[in-house]
DNA sequence: CCGCATCCCCAAAGATACTG
DNA sequence: CAGTATCTTTGGGGATGCGG
C-alpha cells in the first residue's frame, strides 16, 4: 500500500477496497457511531435517532454491520420482541476512527460548505443542481 | 453530539451527517487516498490506479471532492490536454485519517471476511446472496 | 406494537462509445 | 488526454403490510 508498483495498480492487492466499499453504505458510519455512543440500543430506538433512515434500510444496515462482525445483535423471544445491538469488539475498535472523522467533519464542515456553495455559482447552476 | 437529548435525534443538529454523507460516495475517500499518495496525479493516472472505476464515476467523484475544496483541478491550456489533481489544504487535513482507516482495514479486514462467510453460510446463503 | 419483508421508484454506479 | 453522452444496472429509500 505504497506507491504505484508491480502492476500499476494499488488496489488489486488492496484488500481495503473491500472494507472502503463496505461504509460506501451511507449509513454504517452514523450507524456505528450512535450504536457505540448508546452502548446498547433497540431497533426503534435507532430507527428514532435516526428519523431520515427509513426502518428497511436502517434493517439492511444493521445486517451488513452484524454480517461483518462490527455489531452483536441479540434477539429476545418476547412479545413484543426485543432486539438490542451493540458493538462488537471489532467494532469498538473502529469507533475512535469514526470519532475522529467526526471531529474533522465539526472541524471543517463550514469551509466545505462554503466551497460547495461558490463551486455551485461559479459554475453553472443548472448543470451542478442535484 | 453526546446522547440522545433534547429532540431526541442526534442527526438534526449534527453537520457531520452532511460530510459522512459525501462520503457515502463510493469512491471518495480512495480517490483521496490515492491523490495523497501520488502528491499530484492526472486523470489518467488516477485511472489505471483505479482500474475498476469507470471514467464517468471517477470524473464526478473528483469534481464532487473538488467542489468540496477538498482536492485542487489545475487545468493547463495545452495538446494535449493537461489536467493536474493534488490535495488541497484541507484535504491534507483529512488524509491521516483515511490512513488509519486504512490500517484498520488491513489488520482486521481478514476478520471481517471470515465472518462475512460465517454469516452467509449460517443464514440461508439464497436470501443474503448478492 | 416491534422488527422486519415486499413492492416500487429513482438516483447513483457501471459499461461503452465517442469528441474537443 | 481528459473527459462527456448515452444506456443499463444496482442499490438506496419511501410506503405499506405482516408475523410474532
Amino acid at each position: 500500500m505504497r506507491k504505484k508498483e508491480e502492476t500499476g495498480s494499488i488496489i488489486e492487492m488492496c484488500p481495503v477496497r473491500n472494507v472502503i466499499a463496505r461504509f460506501g453504505n451511507k449509513w454504517a458510519f452514523l450507524t456505528l457511531l450512535i450504536i457505540g455512543e448508546q452502548g446498547i440500543v433497540r431497533f426503534n430506538e435507532l430507527s428514532r435517532l435516526m428519523p431520515d433512515v427509513s426502518s428497511r434500510v436502517l434493517s439492511s444496515t444493521l445486517r451488513t454491520l452484524e454480517a461483518d462482525g462490527l455489531i452483536d445483535r441479540k434477539v429476545y423471544a418476547e412479545v413484543p420482541p426485543k432486539v438490542e445491538y451493540r458493538l462488537t469488539e471489532i467494532g469498538q475498535s473502529l469507533l475512535p476512527l469514526i470519532r475522529q472523522l467526526t471531529e474533522w467533519a465539526l472541524t471543517n464542515m463550514k469551509h466545505v460548505m462554503t466551497h460547495r456553495q461558490e463551486y455551485r455559482t461559479h459554475n453553472n447552476p443548472d448543470k451542478n443542481r442535484r
